[in-house]
DNA sequence: TTGAAAGCGCTAACAT
DNA sequence: ATGTTAGCGCTTTCAA
């Protein structure tokens, strides 16, 4: 029992046998068991980590910001994709929480209510992360998807787009494409513009769909001078369409995506997109996750909104 | 205990007690806790996974090819991230084998000595993943970087390229991207060619580092004829530099990178690269530890070998 | 086919 | 400051 105080630093030891116990424990080569530790204690030491997508880099960026957070935490993360799976993500937030983790951290503000009662009733701290349009189950942080569409048709319609399209996420799998989408449209509204064109994409958001789609769109109605896509992948695809065809983006045609993926910083073409702070929403949900911890903390804000910033080309 | 044995399909129960024990767990809502579970059984739930880095697209695929591979096997995987750092992936599996876990997944081949020891002591499968030259632990799966760093540089001979250089990751970091080097500058031996520069990348393998290291390395040689990149990223930027200065890819210039990302697909530049089966690689390692977990299994092969793909262009 | 006993390795609570 | 007792929720082993 004194070992055990010794080792985690807890109650009164006598620096004396502090000594004797860690070099003890140094020279049998022991390591504890949290497995162990975790059924006895009050707290277990992993902490649930559930996303729709890791092969996509946004979400594997916040993995990355999350594994940072938890750097000397002693936690370890566990993890799940759900795909996009309403059913799937209920499924495995279940057998998430029956691991007992110390906290929970999930994707999205939107899970259907059943989903919401079992993260609800699970007595820890639950981060929900990535979207701020919404009432979290206890916190959230990210940003403001509508927020982030609305800006950018109002940086659009400012460089002078008047003929938009569309293309992106079917809306179904994606609630905070739907957001951004929706925040677009209302800015578009109060502008007296609307959509020319809506492509909704069902497969993948890649490049090759976006250049495919971008081709069609401008076929369907050459006269369209702007492009919203859901996301960068999708953009980039449009870039490289106008370069391939010699179209001058920012002139002829605007192009937007969203997500400011490294890989359009330095893009032989001007692309409007916005930088979202994934890694932050990451390493910041853990911080929020370990203060959820505490006994008698002074319980922080509900919904913590990060900035996003908007990219435009020169 | 018969609930127990019910409810894990264990043993013999006549079918009507399983029938009542399902229908009582069913009624109470009870749920298991795989964390007592796991430290009475021998096998506990949770299996790990230790990669350098999750905001590498690639690594992030792997992990969704674990993610879904382990789907329906009840066991739970927990993540580390070692940033490249050797002191960090010692700490890492250190404290991921503390937890008991029924298998560890670790990326590549050749962890220092005192790490393979650590390995090699804990009494699970171990697969050693995204690579296949040298010896694994236990087992390994993934693909030949000699090789295909080698089958690159026979493409690029081919397409009458002479003079060459390499733009990549600083070989301290990246055991696998020094692999693909020395094959692929055995190869240039062998045709008694040598590279004309040769730019390491210490910092982020971006397109933006990728395009600024390209126009350096054609102004301090304009007569340079291909470039290989570690990855693709480095030669995306590569290719972007081209694009903006008209540079004809493929007749002035061969680019290649390696990954075979997505994007690279549709660019509008001819970009050759290696196509890696990485998804395969998570989801077959997955198969290869629990494979490893029966008791009297047909042992596998040691070393599976995947095949990768080269693209080139037109 | 079912049950009873023991214990996995720890920690919280209560002595001393 | 240290030790003792009990128990976390399961499974393995042995007995009925």
């Amino acid at each position: 029992m004194t070992a055990s105080r010794a080792l985690r630093g807890t109650g009164d030891v006598s620096p004396e046998t502090l000594k004797k116990v860690r070099l003890a424990a140094q020279q049998i080569g022991y390591v504890g068991n949290p497995l162990a530790a975790s059924l006895s204690g009050k707290r277990s030491g992993l902490i649930g980590v559930v996303v729709p997508s890791v092969s996509n880099i946004v979400f594997a960026e916040v993995l990355a910001g999350i594994a940072d957070g938890l750097d000397g935490s002693g936690l370890q993360p566990v993890f799940g994709v759900t795909d996009y799976d309403e059913t799937r993500e209920a499924e495995l937030i279940q057998s998430m929480l029956a691991w007992h983790p110390a906290a929970l951290i999930v994707a999205g503000l939107d899970q259907p209510d059943a989903t919401r009662n079992l993260l609800q009733r699970a007595d820890i701290p639950i981060v929900q992360i990535m979207d701020t349009d919404g009432d979290p189950v206890d916190v959230c942080i990210g940003f403001s998807h509508r927020d982030a569409g609305r800006e950018m048709a109002g940086a659009l319609l400012a460089r002078g787009a008047r003929r938009m399209a569309y293309i992106g996420s079917s809306h179904a799998l994606d609630t905070r494409a739907r957001k951004r989408f929706a925040g677009f449209e209302t800015r578009l509204n109060e502008a007296a513009q609307t959509f020319f064109d809506i492509q909704f994409v069902d497969g993948p958001s890649t490049a090759t769909v976006g250049r495919g789609l971008t081709e069609q769109v401008l076929s369907d109605d050459p006269a369209i001078d702007a492009i919203y896509y859901s996301n960068d992948d999708l953009a980039i695809g449009g870039a490289y369409h106008c370069i391939a065809h010699g179209l001058s983006v920012g002139q002829d045609i605007h192009l937007a995506g969203f997500n400011g993926l490294e890989i359009t910083k330095t893009l032989p073409v001007g692309l409007a997109t916005t930088l979202t702070p994934r890694r932050q929403i990451g390493s910041k949900s853990v911080e929020m996750a370990l203060a959820g911890l505490q006994k008698n903390a002074p319980l922080g804000p509900k919904r913590v909104t990060l900035q996003t910033q908007l990219l435009l080309p020169d």
